[in-house]
DNA sequence: ACCGCATCGATGACGTAACATCGATGCGGT
DNA sequence: ACCGCATCGATGTTACGTCATCGATGCGGT
């Protein structure tokens, strides 16, 4: 069957995009906080340990620059998870003013926990989009952010891996 | 030219989309919240006045329902407004219970401006999108939100005229 | 009329998000 | 060494966004 011709894009149709934006990410985060209250952990909670494992150590900043869930330094989501025991926090010997953050074992131990909850959600995400080119979709998401901060940490995370920081 | 054969989905596409639609959330909520600035409003009394202006007078939680920026009963949203004199609230006559909301004269006067800045940014977004099948875009994320309660309240603000509350 | 239950709107509690500011620290240019 | 400026991390402020609870109110079934 051949494509029918796409219809010439309307602001209509922009306006309902912004909209199931919205409403995407709303709805994936009620579900996202459901999934991981077993764990103790919120979402962006969750981010940071997640990042944390991937990157390895990295400093206050840094992590900044790497999640999107938050923009700036996220001190005060780094301190509820110190505080949960989960993150160790240590001043810079070099540069004093720079804080160092690692997983501690009580926080490794919830990497495979977090990771099986992301894995259920991808694949729900996967079964709703039977049939439609993912790439499509996601190749204009990415368009849409392209020069934007957030835009950049979401390129870095993926499959950019020359400037990456 | 013909289209190259899509290629499977895999859960890492999935991972990456949702974090781009994190990132677009986010960097168009910043975006938003600066064009509305100058009108002393935030996206979330924005969409308040805007669906009050599309339908009309409306209890508050039929506006819930309305409303994707919130799920539950929006009292505190609207109290803001309220007391910034855009909305009036009135107690139900035959239902003591509800509470009824309309835009007020000052409200009223919001609503172009609102319609300028929308219109903006969603012009924006298509000159971002141009090449890409905006169609194609909209109806995947449709899918992803598809018997959800946002999902509900985006179908229903948009060619879904049928059961519409 | 009554009772059980659902709905409505307000409110408390918690954790973000975004922005502004601040003091401490590093660094390049002279 | 010094100065001006940038960077870092902490903190205050404002406004959500979600969930839970509560009291008031309506309603269907008997």
């Amino acid at each position: 069957m051949p494509k029918p011709d796409p219809s010439p894009p309307t602001l209509q149709q922009a306006s309902e995009l912004r909209f199931l934006v919205l409403a995407a990410q709303r709805e994936g985060n009620r579900q996202l906080t459901q999934a991981l209250r077993d764990l103790g952990l919120t979402p962006a909670q969750a981010e940071v340990i997640s990042a944390l494992d991937e990157r390895g150590s990295m400093t206050l900043a840094t992590l900044g620059r790497y999640i999107v869930c938050e923009s700036g330094s996220p001190s005060r989501l780094v301190d509820t998870l110190v505080r949960k025991g989960l993150v160790e926090r240590e001043s810079g010997q070099v540069d004093r003013r720079v804080v160092h953050l690692a997983l501690s074992s009580q926080g490794r131990q919830l990497v495979k926990r977090i990771k099986a909850v992301d894995n259920a959600i991808n694949s729900l995400i996967l079964e709703r989009l039977s049939g439609t080119d993912l790439q499509t979709v996601v190749e204009a998401l990415r368009g849409i952010v392209r020069d934007t901060p957030a835009g950049a940490k979401v390129a870095c995370r993926f499959s950019d891996r020359r400037r990456c920081l």
